[in-house]
RNA sequence: GGCCCUAUCGUCUAACGGUUAGGACAUCGCCUUUUCAAGGCGGUAAUCAGAGUUCGAUUCUCUGUAGGGUCACCA
């Protein structure tokens, strides 16, 4: 495609990151990496009162917990000498002024740097949305500095934009209205026009713009609820845009390659937090059984004690049940599989009638411990099972086998357990 | 209010002007299951309204309506 394209991600540390923000660092660096062209990531800090050094540390890292590598990086406030600079050029050339003012709130100045409008229609097309036109005149002499040193957005992002060689700038929509005025500056310092891709805005359940006060969690509130970064990645690219094929589950890498800008959606989308669980679900299916295995036992310690065998069989089983990994450690702190290392105090209202535990126990020992593995127990028990009542034989050997109410299937309990385990537990459920 | 953007199931979305308007999530039902899940199968559910163009509009045009964005010495 274009050679040579760069794009940028331009947050203001001003709060944490949130779906509202970050995705369009994900729709940016889904299009410069799929054209081979630069992603660059620039914090707008040039609001001193509000920008925070937690919040850019938060941006970074949820940046990189997504995988979203920029190639450069630049904080707009470092880049002040050359704002004064460009602002000193337009004064003289006359593109714009030094105004006196009536202070009209707290921290006016009596004294601005004012853009002097040529009032005139601007048009420019936008890659999602086609043609747009603004009659600049309403905007006035719009303020573009409090001072040589102190740009206000507008000026500085215009000038930014252009020293860096920004080709695409990809942003919200809610950056529609801004773009005329940006424009007018471009064309005033004599910078080339980029193009432009507005993209729909993330929405919260009631349609209005998603914002931390409307409930947005930051990125990194989703890591530590147990979501998977290429789930928020997946949903997010998926939020406004799609293949045009049926197919929704996608890793980062064929995310660039089939990724279309012009393909985004033009209205907003709200962020439904059921279809990530299900992203989240489909993307746990993806990770192998090591995987699997390193994450389990990173968050329950106490199944390390497991060996590689009965691993093998549990960990399947814990992950065919769960869609986030904080589910994991509700199950530390609950202490839910204890009883595969302590036998379990088994009430005996919950275990009910044992009348055909002994045959069980028979059953069972016909089974070498070497082939002691769900198939082959649930083989030599399943017949018998299915004779006398599955409910009257299963039941009590599971909860013989684990005290609970809830747990897995008796012949992977088992299987874990071990056959002389297995055996002591159900001989002291005989009476 | 001015300006700008948008409009298909509850949600995310598909459909060269010609489809029984498709899929996914959610929901409901059935099957399977010792339990809880998971899984399998099936159902309910949408083109904002009105004109126009056309043999034929979800699709093109206009108007209306609704929603959203933006109108800072924030970004």
């Amino acid at each position: 495609m274009k050679a040579n394209i760069v794009t940028r991600f331009a947050p203001s540390p001003t709060g944490l990151l949130h779906a509202g923000n970050y995705r369009t660092a994900v729709f940016s660096y889904l299009f410069a990496r799929q054209n081979g062209g630069k992603f660059i990531l620039r914090i707008e800090d040039t609001d001193r009162e509000r920008s925070k050094p937690e919040y850019e540390a938060n941006i970074l890292e949820s940046l990189a917990w997504l995988g979203l590598d920029f190639d450069e990086k630049y904080r707009q406030s470092e880049n002040a000498p050359v704002h004064r600079e460009y602002l000193e050029k337009m004064i003289a050339s006359g593109h714009a002024y030094i105004s006196k003012e009536t202070p009209v709130k707290e921290g006016d100045r009596s004294e601005v740097i004012r853009f002097k409008n040529p009032n005139k229609v601007v048009t420019f097309s936008d890659l999602i949305r086609g043609e747009i036109s603004f009659d600049t005149t309403e905007l006035k002499d719009f303020v573009i500095a409090k001072s040589l040193d102190e740009p206000v957005f507008h000026l500085a992002v215009v000038v930014d934009d252009f020293t860096e060689g920004m080709t695409h700038i990809i942003r919200g929509e809610d950056h529609i209205s801004n773009t005329p005025r940006q424009i007018l500056i471009q064309e005033a310092i004599g910078a080339p026009r980029p193009i432009y891709a507005h993209l729909p805005l993330v929405l919260a359940p009631d349609r209005s713009k998603l914002s931390k006060r409307k409930g947005a969690l930051a990125l990194t509130e989703y890591r530590d609820r147990g979501y998977l970064p290429q789930t928020l990645l997946n949903f997010m690219a998926m939020l406004g845009w799609n293949p045009g094929t049926e197919e929704e589950v996608f890793t980062l890498d064929q995310l660039i390659e089939k990724f279309d800008l012009a393909k985004v959606q033009k209205s907003g989308a709200i962020f439904n937090d059921e279809k990530l669980l299900w992203y989240n679900r489909e993307h746990l299916k993806k990770l192998s059984l090591s995987e699997l295995t390193n994450i389990a036992t990173e968050r329950i310690p106490d199944l390390a004690q497991l060996n590689s065998n009965q691993l093998k069989i549990l960990v399947p089983v814990i992950f065919e049940r769960l869609s986030t990994l904080a589910e994991l450690d509700e199950m530390r702190e609950g202490g839910e599989w204890d009883y595969l290392f302590t036998a379990p105090a088994v009430s005996k209202e919950l275990l009910g009638e044992t009348k055909y535990l002994a045959e069980t126990i028979a059953l069972l020992e016909n089974i070498s411990a070497d082939k002691f593995v769900p198939e082959k127990i649930k083989d030599a028990i399943w017949d018998f099972a299915t004779e006398k009542g599955r409910k009257e034989v299963l039941w009590p050997m599971r909860v013989a086998l684990t005290g609970k109410e809830k747990s897995p299937d008796p012949f992977t309990v088992a299987a874990i357990l071990g056959k002389e385990e297995t055996k002591t537990r159900l001989l002291a459920k005989l009476d």
